[in-house]
DNA sequence: TTTTATACTGAACGTTCATTCTGTATCATA
DNA sequence: TATGATACAGAATGAACGTTCAGTATAAAA
């Protein structure tokens, strides 16, 4: 790799970087590109050298972010033994992880503006059929391993995103709960039901 | 009453009604108050003089549905025996009427972004509040009635709360399916769980 | 060394919008 | 009828911001 060329990623990380320490610190609306010139340095058009937009800027943040999740827990869901564990233990890396995670506020905000261009929209869209498509595969193999009923792996896969998705959101607005063991709770009951009689 | 305050309060609410109209169709912040003045001919002073700013119309409209809603479900949760039925029908309003009001959209939106006032941002954590407590006491009532298990009614309320408010949301994103089942067998799990080994 | 592609600059553009303010018309009240 | 309050009009304010573009510097290629 050229010099030239290094130079040019090195500053594109610090573009990116710069950049979700301000998303973070004060949300995506409310990042301005001026702002992200005054804290790099570089120079408006630069940032649009390396980024197709200010949207696009965030969707390589969240990218990273997206990865960065799916290659923990990778790493992480091999300890557990059975699909139940499985799931605690998912709970347990987004209440701690995601929750604490810089870009979690912006994104909130950001996915759920409606000014945004159609291209964006499609990724939005493929982003959630994605996180289907994760936890229905896992519904599933609890299914075939015999841990789960026979329910619908489909409607259960958005039930469960729909869940986490949630949890997220209200865990800031009952701030003094332990959100820990809010998301534990949540779990417990999507496993094992609230009702007593189990039919 | 005046025929002045009459008329007053026509126009009251000539503007909030074109304003719902407005939101549903277009969000809340690509809704400019010029939209307003266009739609109803009143002119932007007066839509100041009826409404503090254009966050306290929305509140306002906000405020009108949560009211509503809770008169439907008065109204309809006798017909349902036990708290299992009532959880369901919940789940049946919820998402035949909710997902269809006109300000759905417009108020995940709204309810989303960064730049709030901050009398705003404590009204609406006030709202979740509430929504929490109404589904605190309702867990708490199957608890007594025998028909819940000994669970945290505090942290399974919001748990509740999370799992409809991600379903409102993702219901949109995975379209093509029956949204009526989906809320269904996301209560089912709730309630039941989708594990075989109940403990 | 000349040429060319890449990386970068920053002023200018174009647009959008919520809110305020000064003034006027209309109706109730005294 | 005179006075005061209420309801309404709409121009002016004042700021914010994403994106583009014409031009410059730098380093790789020829």
């Amino acid at each position: 790799m050229n010099k030239k060329q290094m130079q040019s990623e090195q500053t594109k990380k610090r573009v990116a970087e710069a950049a979700r320490s301000l998303f973070a610190l004060k949300g995506y609306k409310a990042t301005s590109i001026e702002d992200i010139v005054a804290a790099t340095g570089s120079s408006k058009g630069n940032i649009y050298y390396h980024f197709k937009s200010k949207e696009g800027l965030f969707l390589y943040l969240f990218d990273e972010w997206d990865r960065e999740w799916e290659e923990n827990w990778e790493k992480k869901q091999w300890q557990y033994q059975t699909m139940k564990e499985k799931l605690f233990g998912m709970a347990e890396q987004l209440a701690l992880e995601d929750l604490n995670h810089p870009l979690n506020r912006a994104a909130e905000e950001f996915f759920h503006m409606e000014e945004k261009s159609n291209d964006v929209e499609e990724r939005i869209k493929a982003i959630y059929q994605n996180h289907f498509q994760f936890f229905e595969t896992f519904i599933q193999r609890g299914i075939d391993q015999g841990e789960f009923k026979h329910v619908n792996a489909k409607h259960l896969a958005i039930g469960l995103e729909s869940m986490f998705v949630g949890l997220s959101q209200m865990s800031r607005a009952a701030s003094s709960e332990d959100v820990g063991k809010l998301y534990q709770s949540a779990v417990q009951a999507f496993l094992f039901g609230i009702a007593i009689d189990s039919d």
